[in-house]
Order: structure tokens, then sequence, then C-alpha cells
DNA sequence: CGGTTGGTTGAAGTCGCTCAATCGCAGTGG
DNA sequence: CCACTGCGATTGAGCGACTTCAACCAACCG
């Protein structure tokens, strides 16, 4: 897990021309405010399938996304696993205040990380009403997320769970690319079959086979295991068992 | 459902002397702040059963929970519904910003809410950092509280779903009466056998079953269908899958 | 008394899991 | 170049946990 200097052109050549400038709990801050922001920061780059924090660790630092995807997961003692949380580029990771982290962070993808030294981060909040309001947002944004998942997981057939999935991530590509909904939407698939399972608590097995039905009855078509291609979006949503007129998802 | 005049014994007489004082929104509130928002403030009751707010719904005021019970809840179109929150005295109703409600909000006990006017309310959180503050802190603990749920609905037994339950009424019972945890603990669910399976992912019949189960095997006793003793809390965490021995949970 | 509401129990069915074999592909090293 | 290995993915067969459908019970209430 090589460290790279702060020189290489794979990071944000300073906060101004930063990739997440305005989706990152930084988003809100002032020329100023950035500049002390700065000072306590650091890059770090983690490879795909390593994990960044294990449940328990010493918090020494919290951290914004830069690149990659990274998830939050919980394990029992047996082995079970869910995933709780998908991390995409500017979100945030660690609790302010906590000491301990309460979920393994694990790197889905290779990962850039723009990281805060906790304490001096947490002074921050309370002297920077910027900072605090848009993690307040942030935070918001995931309980919505985390309780549409809870619906997914408590109430959906494995066809449903894996159509959300498709859903949701098709959106969040839709809405980087200002693709409209009417047309064809592809993307490639973050996650491995073992990942969306842990994501959907399903067996990896189920995982496969939903896709396959879903292809076999034309709803989604692959090019390769990860490249997926949707001809249309209204249906995967009504796969989805997320309404099928209601169109104001996007 | 009959308003009920403000001076009615029900409602607390003043913020100082109010049961939810130290943990609702306001809880870090100074005495001219708590004044402030005394202006923008009124009491409301429902009685159980009642839906308090409608997915969909213009939102015309946040609120506090004073007493009773009342859930989140999500509805697909085919009547499938899922439990996304449970809300307890302290805890806070709306979104700042948002224009309508997201969820249902449904009263499962007869309860008392301390609404605020939503658009006042939104301008104080701008000039009082003791309420966003307060605000961002409950927000990450029900973010928590939700992803500790979703390792329940998407890797947990049934029967790990019940005790998991029971363990979650339990402890939040015992920290309010201040049990310990090696005594026994008894409660009175605040819930039906349907909203338990609206909780947890199950059909109330499984519910129904597998708290019969647990009684069999002595992991709990009933007296009447609602009253619970525990006489080991450790077992039923252990029934729960919520780990046997790291006693850190309280 | 009949009606309603919340809960229990039984029998049958099914969806997703478990266990296991097989496949394709990218390295990797002889 | 080919054989070997490892990983992710697919597919099949059988099973079991939970659901579905249905009957029934107890308490409460007009």
């Amino acid at each position: 897990m090589n460290e790279i200097s702060l020189k290489s052109s794979q990071f944000p050549n300073g906060c101004q021309n930063c990739a997440i400038r305005h989706q990152a709990v930084c988003s809100r801050c002032e020329p100023d405010e950035l500049e002390r922001l700065d000072e306590i920061k650091y890059y770090r780059t983690v490879e795909a399938g390593q994990t960044v924090i294990w449940t328990g660790d010493r918090m020494e630092f919290v951290a914004s996304v830069v690149s990659g995807i990274a998830s939050l997961t919980q394990t029992m003692e047996d082995g079970r696993t869910q995933m709780v949380g998908l991390l995409l580029p500017g979100d945030f990771i660690g609790r302010p205040g906590r000491e301990s982290a309460a979920y393994d962070v694990i790197a889905t993808t290779d990962i850039v990380l723009c990281c805060f030294r906790r304490k001096p981060f947490e002074n921050m909040i309370v002297q920077t009403p910027h900072i605090a309001q848009r993690l307040l947002e942030m935070t918001l944004d995931e309980l919505d997320a985390a309780r549409e998942w809870m619906l997914v997981l408590g109430r959906k057939t494995a066809r449903e769970k894996i159509a959300s999935l498709l859903a949701i991530v098709a959106r969040r590509n839709a809405a980087l690319k200002l693709q409209g909904t009417g047309e064809k939407i592809q993307f490639d698939l973050p996650l491995t079959r073992e990942a969306m399972a842990d994501y959907l608590g399903l067996t990896l097995e189920t995982v496969s086979r939903q896709i396959s039905a879903l292809k076999r009855d034309k709803v989604i078509a692959l090019e390769g295991k990860r490249h997926v291609i949707v001809p249309d979006y209204r249906r995967l949503l009504n796969e989805a068992g997320d309404d099928s007129d209601g169109g104001m998802m996007m």
C-alpha cells in the first residue's frame, strides 16, 4: 500500500480544483476556511479490497472520499456480513466525537481519501458553521438513503432487490452524465456479485441467478460481466417495485 | 382527535420542566433561546393508530415527540409496509429544508407532540448553533440505529430478529430505570404483533410463532400478551446474535 | 349478544439458501 | 507456448425457513 507523494497527479491540485469541491463536507467553505482545512489534511490511497478501518479501531482521522468507491460493512461473529453504506466520491467517513470506528470501511475499488486529523477537525466544526451545516445536510441524506435501503432489505423480493440496486446505480450515473431517462442508460457495475449480495442481504448465487433472469427477460443486457445496458429505465423501476408512473425519482 | 388546551396537565409547564428537556433538539439551548422557541411552538395530541403525517404531505411544522411512541413507515403500492424509524420521547420529526414528508408518521400509542412552525424553525437553526449541533448529533445517532437495523433486516433469522427487537426495547427501558444488566428485566411491549412484523420485515404470524418459541425455550416469559420478563439479558443478547461476551452495549 | 380487534396455531406452498460442480479469464511461471 | 492456479461467476439439485391461507381463540365493547 504505497503512500504517494502529494504532488502526484492523481491528487487535486489545491482545494479549488478538487473534483469533489462542490459535494464534500467542505463544499460551503470560504477560501480562508479552506486554507485552515488545508493545514490539517493529507491524502491517502488504498487499493481495492483493502480494509481502511476495522470496527473498533481508534479513529485518528475523518475523511472525504475523493475518488473510487468504499463500503461500510458490519460483520457478525459467525461471518455473516451486511453492507450498511456505499461511499461514493464526496461522501464522508467518520463521526465527529466518536473515538472508535463503528463499522469496517473497505475499499471496493482503488480509492483516494482526503483525510483530516480528527481533533483539529472537531474544533473546526464548532468554529465553522459552514462545515457543520453541510455535514448535517449530508447526514440527513445518508439517513434517507439508509431508510430507502431498509425497505429494500425488509420487504422486497430478490428480483426487486437486484432491480433496485441497478436503478440506484443507473440513477447516480445518469445524474453524473446528465442523461435523460428516456434514452438507453449504460454503466459499469462497481461491485462484485458478492458485494452486491452483502448490499442486498442475499447470497451471491441468488444475485447471479436474478441477474441472469433479468437479462433473459430483456430488462437489462450485459456486455461482459460488469457492463450493464438498460434499454428502458421505466421498466427497470417497475421491476424494482418502485412505482410505475410517478416519475419524480430523478 | 380532540385538540386539548395548552393548560392541560399532560403538557409540560414551560420548557424548563419539560420531560424531554435534556434529550430533544432544544436540549442545548440557553434560557433566552428557549424563549424564542416558545414563540413558535404549540402542542398537539394524536390518538393511537392515527396517521400524523402522510407521505407527500406538505410539512407545515417539525416536532419533538414529548410522550408516547410513533413510527416512520414506508408503504409500497401493493401494500407491503416497512417501518424505517421508531420515534420515542425526545425524538425529532421532520427534516429542515424539506417541503414534503418522505414517510408516513403514525402514532403507535397516544402521543403528545411539541410542534414548531417550519419556516421560523429553519431560521432559528441558522442563527442558533446550539440547535444545529444537537440536531446533527441526533441525526448521527439515528443513522447508527438505522444501520444496526439494516443488519437485522438483511442478515438475521426470524428468531434473531425478535430477540434483537426485545433486546433493544429492554435496553432502552433499562437505561430509563437504571436497572443493572444482571437482574431480571421486564417491560411492556409498545407494539402490536403486526407493528413488530413491519419493524422486522416479517409476517405477523412468524412474529407470533417466534415469540411463542422464545417463551417455550425460557428465553423470555410473558404476562398477558404484552408484558415481557427477561430472566437473563445475556441469554437474550446471545439469541439476537449480538455477541456473547462483549458487554459494551449499554 | 354479535361484532371487532389482536393474537395463536396448523397445513401447505414457495422463495431463497446450502452445497457442489463447472466455467471463463487473467496472471504467472516453467 | 501451455499448464497451473486463483478468482469471480454461473448453474443445478435438494432442502428448509418463512409465507400464505385459513381456522380459531380471548378480550373487549356497544
